[in-house]
DNA sequence: AAGATAGTCAACCGCACACGC
DNA sequence: TGCGTGTGCGGTTGACTATCT
């Protein structure tokens, strides 16, 4: 379905101009989120679903950080991705307002080089314990029976569905009236915190 | 000052899972 | 129960910036 709408558009790719950001914004503050592959049209975007969803993980969402990590940060994310490998996405639910990409690529931009160094100094008898990090990557994170894995926290179960928002001024009525869904897989939200 | 190299980060891709029919 | 579709995740890429020579 969805898939047919993205083919039948030429989707624009690469980085998001200050307009587009600006729509999504305010179609998701007016509309919530009710179906991303669905959504960039009537949203007047010429993107996939996927790529709005990703702008607004992370980077339009409500609350994210943007910028340092702090200490304490840094050694939260060291200490679990020890315990749980790269399950970015689980890591980042333990630290508000850090997107899991982000954490992905300041892991592997600082914290990696860092860990490797520090564990280089340890004696030898001290295993890398390669298993959360090289071993896992590919063949089991998915298939982890572990509670980290199976529980798959949704980034935005924390929105409540209020489609009833309106844009304050809203500049940029979608050109179709979207009638309102029920929740769909729980996401969606009333953004209440929101402050575009 | 200019070119080369390294580092950083936003975004894309492919896959697997969850869910509805 | 099986299939189709949407969503989310992790890996990877590519553009941009900073630093070095």
């Amino acid at each position: 379905m969805a898939k047919s709408v993205e083919k039948t558009r030429a989707l624009r790719k690469g980085a998001w101009s200050p307009e587009e950001d600006k729509k999504l914004i305010a179609y998701i503050k007016r509309y919530g989120i009710w179906n991303w592959a669905e959504m960039a049209k009537p949203a007047g975007l010429q993107r996939s679903g996927k790529s709005c969803r990703l702008r607004w993980v992370n980077y339009l969402r409500p609350g994210i950080k943007h910028g340092n990590f702090t200490k304490e940060e840094e050694q939260t994310i060291i200490d679990l991705h020890e315990k749980l490998g790269n399950r970015w996405s689980t890591i980042a639910s333990r630290l508000p307002g850090r997107t899991d990409n982000e954490i992905k690529n300041h892991w592997h931009a600082h914290l990696r080089k860092r860990f490797k160094y520090d564990l280089n100094a340890l004696p030898e008898s001290e295993p890398l314990e390669p298993s959360s990090d090289e071993t896992n990557q590919n063949s089991s994170s998915r298939i982890d029976p572990t509670p980290a894995n199976t529980s798959r926290p949704s980034i935005l179960e924390s929105y409540s569905v209020t489609s009833t928002d309106s844009l304050p001024s809203s500049s940029s009525n979608p050109p179709v009236e979207i009638e309102e869904k029920p929740n769909i897989k729980g996401s969606i939200g009333s953004l209440d915190n929101f402050k575009a």
